[in-house]
Formats: structure tokens, C-alpha cells, sequence
RNA sequence: GCAGGUAUGGCGGAAUUGGCAGACGCGCUAGACUUAGGAUCUAGUGGAGUGAUCCGUGCAGGUUCAAGUCCUGUUACCUGCACCA
């Protein structure tokens, strides 16, 4: 078949016909939507052609399933590339996009995807932006835009505003100079008074659950509470956040932001210098470089001091870019014993580290606690000992008990535990030539049984680390070698040698060095918390910050609002009017769209402002309040804006009275089904649905959340496993695939691919296996009988069934391989197939290949074309088989199979099983213990 | 570091959700038809063994009559986010 001249008969007649066009009217409407492509100058990705075909594949059979489908295409053609190709080749972005358009939309036909090309815009349309920036105008009036001055990344080479993509590691992706952070006034959007409802909004979505969690990520909420801090020798305080305010005892010291508004006055005159070089030299670094160097903390001491609202103790307050100016309140209480960034801030400055949580280890097994025993308190040492010479510790074995354990004993009278630790090693190992390093945290040991004593206890367990200088000892007394070994153990059979949980976290602890705690435990040296859980302690110091009004609940959020400026020529300009008198002023909503002007020039200003800012006669104007002279805003929007609520133009596109009619949207619903990338699952996708909350609050659109289910295609890689890209030499360009191979043997290779949901690899190979596919099913056409109906029923019916729920839930290519099983099947049936056979094929097929398909349904008379008959319907009553066959196992291993009728009783069933000459030999002579028969699925008999 | 994902023959991947592992395709082997084969058709194809059989879903345990699937631990790779208090 000549692929070329028959796929383009095709979509010639799809054209003529309109076949693909839809009214607002109708039953059934069903929403499919896949992102619309940026149209850059490299023409379609083989990664296209994977998504748009798994949606062309549902929308065509949807429709033929009686659906009223919506499947429109556009363009999201504003963005920087357009711009950098305008500027090095001096012409208008605009006709670089037309350009690219008509490849994009020639290539996309070629493929023969079903769009309803009559609803086609582009973002950069001045009759789709003037409703962007319409909406916009909204935005502003209802409070939710406003100007604020903020960092940006900023190239002194390019003289350009860099957005973090373009900025990666500091370094300008155009000219490679060294990003400079540079204050600029910018137009923002309130997103973060959207965060609860954004959130809270995912519950009347049907996201893929990732996709979900993506979205919960980026929001970032977290519940903690604001505790104020007192600035002693000012009448003045901070707040800070803190998840953790249950350890607020363990507060050592604060640490504000560099750009904290009180560092400078606070700041005592001998830190003066050296808190203004630490502030200058962050000034200095990104983002991307502050966090390069996390390794090691940084920062300087302001000589003032906070005071510490729960115990009036005064600690010390440093200044670190470990803090974040942007998040929270800029300021935090540093609690180094129970945060690992506060524990090593505090190591390298010498700061003090207040435990005021134990881990607490609760016996469990036979150390659980028993019934009717006596609860005891004890205070406890344990003795890590360090061999003198060699990598070892020592251990000692309690014989009766098995256990092994490191020296223990119980603290007496007003011993401290270093004192007790060197007492009870003496005595239970005879070593005297002991030094003792240091003391851990302590944990606490609860409600654990002491076999050894017979009584429940709870226990304070003190560690102590140390070692021994010599092997110098006294003989143990006879009372001791009776109740234990003394053993020396590997430092690698440490864990596994150790029989006690608690001594197995002491190793633990020594081996891999202290670190903050952070998990939940009892509360110490916390006064009212002592003995508190983590929940409970929170909750009480939360009312406690409440009633001394210090503090209190606060949640916040990581997701802050929406830079909505942009300094480039080629987006939406933002329609709103700088007057010297009144400020600004949104332009009259009668005189939008505002146009791009036509410029020769697009570099950017020797200040970084927009293009726009250069050309006078359109940035002067009147403003629309007092008629005086005014400027108008010369930013534009980001790449984003269009793309936040397109789908809502394809449900009216050529509505000129409004963005989108609310009947119409009211038609349509919600988008049922959208596909696009996954990495535009967290922030497009959130923007946009910010963006359709807002409208939805404004009474504009009918729903609060605008798109029910969100699928994400995984990506297709280079035939080397590699991202395909021109520098790695592995790209696949459709056009010649399509050329050489044909439409649809391209479309149902990557429908075959693997998990539309997973990355997959490129392969040539692959693709010829689906050619041939197709070519045996224009083969066995020649094969066709005068016999009607289906000549194999169950395979009919099953193969129905299989490729109808295949194709709605994502598994393309197993709705493949089942075509190819049931193609396998016609093969074999010796009298060739009949007509309503082919036409089965033909039609199940047709979905993922339209061309091929219509055309044989044409050649050999079939019935109508396909795009316009109906989806065939499964019986299940069809299904069923007259015998099923049953794996028999013996002990959980295949020995044999039975054939039996699918009503055969579990008497008959297992009469059978034990007829099987190969499950004779396995249970002959032996007991039976059981047989297990599940109906349908198999038999297992048990023997011994 | 945190979050998520993945791991099954030579390769891409199936497995009705706990029930005959390797469907389907590629590749490979042998044969047929051919002047020819990167066309087509037939047969075979996880590993070991002549065989009965044994071993096999990243690794180590566990639960179960039965584990690719469930539980615990662990490793490697991929993708996000990255000092979020």
C-alpha cells in the first residue's frame, strides 16, 4: 500500500468532511485536552506524536462510542526563544511563529490526529491575548495584583533579566557571565491566599495520585506556630516560625536573615563590620550559590541577644543565609539538639546544645513489660569502652539471659554517671586504666520487663563513651564470673552482636557520630513538658504562647506569590498606566487588546526593562483617570499567563463578547481528560489552577477546579536511553518516519512502546515489527470467506472488552498486543476470515490507525467509514469458555493441569487433579494435608 | 538530604491485582520459497541438565497452601525539590 497517497486521501476527506468539528450542543460532551506546544523552529518530537496519538486514539473512539468530543489544538507561541531568534535574525517574532505554525500544523496532519482545527488559536493572537489581559484587569480590581520590589537574576553582560531555568548554576545560559541578583519592581499575583484552597481544591479533582503530591509539595504547607522573641536593651521584638515550638527549653540562639529589617539596628557597634561584610558578600550570591554552599554553615554573631519568652534566658543572636529572608518571618529560634542545620551551626560556633527530648525505647517481646510485676525507677549508666590498642569494644555476656550488652548498672546514692560508669566496669570486667570522653543525651527505657530482676522498670539510661589507656585490671570477684563473660567485639559486629535495643542505638550513636535528635520522645529540663510526648507538648506550649500572649498557631506555606513581570518583548504587555497624579491606573477594558507594537529592535534596555521602554510613542499616553500624561507599564506577562486558561477558549474560541461564554463552559464542564508532560505537572498545572480559582471567585467560569482527570506521558529517549537532544546526536524526526514507514505504523509503534506513563527508549527495530503488523493486516485481507458473523466469538467479544478498557486506562500497548494476538488468531483459521471479522479488526485498530484502516474498509466494501460508525460492544455472557484449564500444583510447584468444564464442582476438579500422571509421582506414598482448589485459577495440594 | 518513581530473558515489555512468570513485539537459531533477501512463511528460543528435575522477577529476611505482586530491611539508577525552620 502506498502509505503517502492513502494516509493523505484520508485526512483530505477528514478536512473536507469536517468530520472532526463539534458544536456546543449535543449529549454526552466529552472534554479531551493535551497541552498545546510551544512551536519552536525544530518542528515536532517524536514525544509529541506519543501523547497525541494516545488522546486521538481515545477521542476517536469515544466518539464512535456516541461522545460529543472536544479535541482542539492551539498554540502557546509567546516565550523566549521566539524573542532570541527575532533578535539575531532582525525580524518580527511574530512571523517566526507564523512560520512555525504552519510546520507544526502540517506535520500534525500529517499524522492524522483528529483535532478540531476550527477552534485553533494562538496565545499570541491579539483576539485571545486582549483576554488575557482582560482577565488580568480582573486580577488587579479585586486585589489580587500588585507591585512589589524583589531580587531578580540579572546578567551585566546580556543586560537581561534571567528567569532561574536560564540562570542554572549562576551562570547566564546565553553568554555564560556571572548572575547578579538586582532589586526590580515587579507586578505579582496574591497565589499564596490561594494555597488552602489550591490544596483543598485536589479533592474535586481526579489527578493522578502523583500529580496530586507534586501539587501538595509545591505547596508546601506546613503547621508550626510564630513565638515572639524580646530583643534585650530594645523595646522591640522578632517573631519567628517554628514547626517544633514543643522544644522552645532547647532554644540556645536566633538567627535572623541577612536581610532581616532589624540585623542593622540591632547590630552592637564592635559586630558592625562584620556583619555588614557577611551582609555584603550574600548580597553577592544567588540562590544557586547559597545553597551550593550548604555544606558548611556560615554566619556572624550581631552582639545582641534575645530574650527567651518561656524562660527569660537571655541567648545570643546570629545572622546566617542558612535563613531564608523568604520564608516564614525571616527568623528562626535555633534549637540545636533537636534540628540537624541548628546542631551543626551550633558545633562550628560553640554554641551550647540543650537536650529537652529523650528517645524513649519501650521494651517490646520478652522485655515487654509483664502483668503483676512491680514498675520500678531506676537511673542507669551504660560503659562504651574502646579497646587500647585495637578497633574493638567491650561487651560483657550474662550467661544466664544470653544477653550481650555493654557494662551497665544502676547509678547510686549522688553518684553522677561517669562515676558510677568507671565503678560498675571495674566491677564487672576488672579493667582499672579507664577514661571516660564524654556523656550522650540520655533515653529513656520504659515500661520494659528485667528478667534478670523480675520486675518492671523504668529507666534513665545515661551513656558514657570512653576507652581504656592500658589492659592493667584487678581479678573479678567469683560472684561476677559466674554472671557474666567479658568479651572484646569488632566494630562491624558491633550491631549485630548486641542483644538489647537500647544498647544497639547507643552504637549506633557512637559510631556514626551525634547529630540533633528529631524524632518524637519524652520531654526533660522543659518544666511544664517534662514527661509530654511531642503532640502533646506543642499543643500545651501553643496555649501557653497564646494566653502570655508571645506566639501563636500559625501555618505557613513554601509557595509564595506569582512573579507575573517579565522584561521581554514578545508576551502579553500588561495593560495597566503609570500617571505622576494618580499612580496606576488600569487601562479602560474598551480599549483592549493592548497591541505589541511592530519594533525593529527587540534587545532589551541598557537597564534591563523591557524592549517596549524604547519605543516612546507607545509607552506615552494619557492616563485614563485624569487625561494627563502617563507611561504605560512596559513588562510583559510570563510564558505561563496564556497557558493558564486556554482550555477554557477552546469551549467558545471565536466568542468576541467575552473570553469564553459561561453557557459554553457551562456545556463543556470540566476538562475530562488532560495530558501533558510531567514537568508541567506541578507548576502549569498549579497556575492554572490558581488562575481559574480566581475567575471562579469572580463569578467567571462555572467550577472552581476546571480539569477532572490529569494524566502524565513519560518521556521517549534516544535509542541509547538518552534524552534526545542535537548535541547527543540520537534525535528521531517524525516527518521521516512518517515518510518512510507511514502515519500509522509510527502512531501504533509508540502506542506499543511500554507504560505510556514510563520513559521509554527509541528503537528502529521495534517500529519495523508494528510495519509489519500492519502490512499482515491489509494481507489478510485477501483472505476473506462468505461466512457471517464472527467466526470466533470469545475471541471477538474478548478482544472488544480488552481494547475498549485498554485504551481509557493507559495500557496502549497491551490494547496493541491483544490486535496482534487476535491478528495471530485469523491466521490460523483455515478457511480464512469473514467479513464482519475483518471489520472487527478494522475497527478496534482504527483508533490508533485511522489511515490504514478506513482505506481497507473501503477497498473491500466493509460498511461506512469508520470514523463514522459505531464502537463495538462485548458481551461478556460471550466470554465464557466451555473448558478452562487449571495449573495443579504439589507443595506450590507446577506438576500438572486439568481441563475441566468452568462449572465443574471442587469434587470433580480435584478427582481430576489427583488423575494427572505427574501428580500421581509427586504425592504417591505421601500424606495429604490439604488440597486447595480455587475456582477458575488453580489447585494446590499439600503433602508431607 | 527530602519526596516520588523504577528494577522481570540478549532487548522493549506482559502478568486478570496473591493463583500456571516471561503474553505481545524485537533480536537470535534452523528450515521452506527464492537469482537474491533488510521480503514472506514454518518451527524453536529464560538458565543448567541426555533426562526426571533443579534454578530463576536488583539483594537479604518474613508472612502464606501459594509471592514479581503483601510486610521489614537494603542496594543501584531515574525524576522533582533542595538550608522551607
Amino acid at each position: 500500500m502506498d502509505t503517502i497517497k492513502v494516509e493523505k486521501k484520508w485526512q483530505d476527506f477528514w478536512d473536507k468532511d469536517k468530520t472532526f468539528e463539534v458544536k456546543n450542543t449535543g449529549v454526552n460532551p466529552y472534554y479531551i485536552l493535551v497541552e498545546f506546544p510551544y512551536p519552536s523552529g525544530s518542528g515536532l518530537h517524536v514525544g509529541h506524536v506519543r501523547s497525541y496519538t494516545a488522546q486521538d486514539a481515545i477521542a476517536r473512539m469515544k466518539r464512535m462510542q456516541g461522545y460529543n468530543v472536544l479535541f482542539p489544538m492551539g498554540w502557546d507561541a509567546f516565550g523566549a526563544p521566539a524573542e532570541r531568534y527575532a533578535i539575531r535574525n532582525h525580524i518580527h517574532p511574530k512571523e517566526a511563529v507564523k512560520e512555525n505554525v504552519k510546520t507544526f500544523k502540517g506535520q500534525m496532519k500529517k499524522l492524522g490526529f483528529s483535532f478540531d482545527w476550527s477552534r485553533e488559536f494562538s496565545t499570541t493572537d491579539p483576539e485571545y491575548y486582549k483576554w488575557t489581559q482582560w482577565q488580568f484587569l480582573q486580577f488587579y480590581k479585586n486585589g489580587m495584583a500588585y507591585k512589589d520590589t524583589i531580587p531578580v537574576n540579572w546578567c551585566p553582560q546580556c543586560k537581561s533579566v534571567l528567569s532561574n531555568e536560564d540562570a542554572a548554576g549562576g551562570v547566564c545560559e546565553q553568554c555564560g557571565s556571572q548572575v547578579v541578583q538586582k532589586e526590580k519592581s515587579q507586578w505579582m499575583l496574591r497565589m499564596s491566599d490561594y494555597a488552602e484552597d489550591l490544596l483543598t481544591g485536589l479533592d474535586d479533582t481526579n489527578f493522578a495520585e502523583k500529580v496530586k503530591l507534586g501539587q501538595i509539595n509545591w505547596i508546601g504547607k506546613s503547621k508550626g506556630a510564630h513565638v515572639n522573641f524580646k530583643i534585650d536593651g530594645y523595646d522591640k521584638e522578632f517573631t519567628v516560625f517554628t514547626t517544633r515550638c514543643d522544644t522552645l527549653y532547647g532554644a540556645t540562639y536566633c538567627v535572623l536573615a541577612p536581610e532581616h529589617e532589624y540585623v542593622d539596628e540591632i547590630t552592637t557597634e564592635e559586630h558592625k563590620a562584620e556583619v555588614a561584610a557577611y551582609k555584603a558578600e550574600c548580597a553577592l550570591k544567588n540562590d544557586m550559590e547559597r545553597t551550593e554552599l550548604n555544606k558548611d554553615k556560615t554566619g556572624v554573631f550581631t552582639g545582641a541577644y534575645a530574650i527567651n519568652p518561656v524562660n527569660g534566658e537571655k541567648i545570643p543572636i546570629y545572622i546566617s543565609d542558612y535563613v531564608l529572608a523568604s520564608y516564614g518571618t525571616g527568623a528562626i529560634m535555633a534549637v540545636p539538639a533537636h534540628d540537624e542545620r541548628d546542631y551543626e551551626f551550633a558545633k562550628k560556633f560553640n554554641i551550647p546544645i540543650r537536650q529537652v527530648i529523650a528517645k524513649n525505647i519501650v521494651g517490646t517481646g520478652d522485655n515487654a513489660i509483664k502483668e503483676g510485676k512491680k514498675m520500678t525507677e531506676r537511673q542507669v549508666v551504660n560503659v562504651i569502652i574502646k579497646h587500647p590498642t585495637e578497633d574493638k569494644y567491650l561487651l560483657v555476656n550474662n550467661k544466664k539471659f544470653n544477653w550481650f550488652t555493654f557494662v551497665m548498672g544502676g547509678i547510686e546514692g549522688d553518684e553522677t554517671a561517669t562515676e558510677a560508669g568507671i565503678r560498675e566496669v571495674i566491677e564487672e570486667t576488672g579493667y582499672t586504666d579507664i577514661t571516660i570522653e564524654k556523656e550522650m543525651e540520655f533515653i529513656y527505657y520504659d515500661n520494659f520487663y528485667a528478667a534478670h530482676k523480675d520486675v518492671n522498670r523504668h529507666i534513665t539510661c545515661h551513656t558514657i563513651v570512653g576507652h581504656l589507656n592500658s589492659l592493667d585490671s584487678t581479678e573479678r570477684s567469683e560472684e561476677e564470673k559466674d554472671i557474666a563473660d567479658v568479651l572484646w567485639v569488632d566494630k562491624d559486629k558491633l550491631m549485630s552482636t548486641l542483644t538489647t535495643e537500647a544498647h544497639r542505638y547507643d552504637a549506633e550513636r557512637m559510631l556514626n557520630g551525634e547529630g540533633a535528635y528529631v524524632d518524637d520522645g519524652i520531654h526533660v529540663n522543659s518544666n511544664d513538658l517534662d514527661g509530654l510526648n511531642k503532640q502533646e507538648s506543642i499543643d500545651k506550649m501553643i496555649n501557653w504562647l497564646h494566653e502570655h500572649k508571645c506566639g501563636e498557631a500559625k501555618v505557613n506555606y513554601k509557595m509564595r506569590d506569582w512573579i507575573f513581570s517579565r522584561q521581554r518583548f514578545w508576551g502579553e504587555p500588561i495593560p495597566m498606566i503609570n500617571c505622576p497624579k494618580c499612580g496606576w491606573v488600569p487601562m479602560d477594558e474598551a480599549d483592549l487588546p493592548l497591541l505589541l507594537p511592530d519594533v525593529a529592535e527587540y534587545e532589551p534596555t541598557d537597564d534591563g526593562e523591557s524592549p517596549l521602554a524604547k519605543i516612546t510613542d507607545w509607552v506615552n499616553c494619557k492616563c485614563p483617570k485624569c487625561g494627563g500624561d502617563a507611561r504605560r507599564e512596559t513588562d510583559t506577562m510570563p510564558n505561563w499567563a496564556g497557558s493558564s486558561w486556554y482550555f477554557l477558549r477552546f469551549m467558545d474560541a471565536h466568542n468576541s463578547d467575552s473570553f469564553a461564554g459561561m453557557d459554553a463552559m457551562k456545556y463543556w464542564g470540566k476538562v475530562n481528560w488532560y495530558n501533558g508532560g510531567m514537568e508541567h505537572t506541578a507548576r502549569h498545572l498549579l497556575y492554572a489552577r490558581f488562575w481559574v480559582q480566581m475567575l471562579y471567585n469572580f463569578g467567571l467560569v462555572p467550577n472552581k477546579e476546571m480539569i477532572d482527570i490529569r494524566v502524565s506521558h513519560g518521556m521517549i529517549l534516544g535509542s541509547n536511553g538518552e534524552k534526545m537532544s542535537k548535541s547527543r546526536g540520537n534525535v528521531i524526526n517524525p516527518d521521516d518516519i512518517v515518510s518512510e514507514f507511514g502515519a500509522d505504523t509510527l502512531r501504533v509503534y509508540e502506542m506499543f512502546i511500554g507504560d505510556y506513563q514510563q520513559d521509554a527508549s527509541w528503537s528502529t527495530d521495534s517500529l519495523r515489527g508494528c510495519k509489519r503488523f500492519l502490512d499482515r493486516i491489509e494481507r489478510i485481507g485477501e483472505k476473506l470467506n462468505d461466512k457471517k458473523g464472527y467466526t470466533d466469538e470469545v475471541l471477538a467479544h474478548k478482544t472488544i472488552k480488552k481494547v475498549s478498557n485498554d485504551l481509557v486506562t493507559l495500557k496502549y500497548n497491551t490494547a496493541v498486543s491483544a490486535l496482534m494476538i487476535m491478528l495471530n488468531e485469523y491466521e490460523k483459521f483455515e478457511d480464512g476470515i469473514s467479513r464482519d471479522d475483518y471489520r472487527l479488526i478494522l475497527t478496534l485498530l482504527n483508533p490508533m490507525a485511522p489511515h490504514i484502516t478506513e482505506e481497507l474498509n473501503e477497498m473491500y466494501n466493509l460498511g461506512e467509514v469508520l470514523c463514522k460508525s459505531k464502537w463495538p460492544e462485548y458481551d461478556d455472557s460471550k466470554i465464557v469458555l466451555d473448558s478452562i484449564t487449571l495449573g495443579v500444583q504439589v507443595n506450590g510447584k507446577l506438576r500438572g493441569t486439568v481441563t475441566v468444564s468452568p462449572e465443574a464442582s471442587e469434587d470433580e476438579i480435584k478427582t481430576q487433579a489427583f488423575e494427572d500422571e505427574n501428580v500421581k509421582r509427586h504425592t504417591e506414598g505421601k500424606e495429604i494435608v490439604k488440597v486447595i482448589v480455587i475456582k477458575g485459577k488453580i489447585v494446590n495440594i499439600v503433602v508431607k
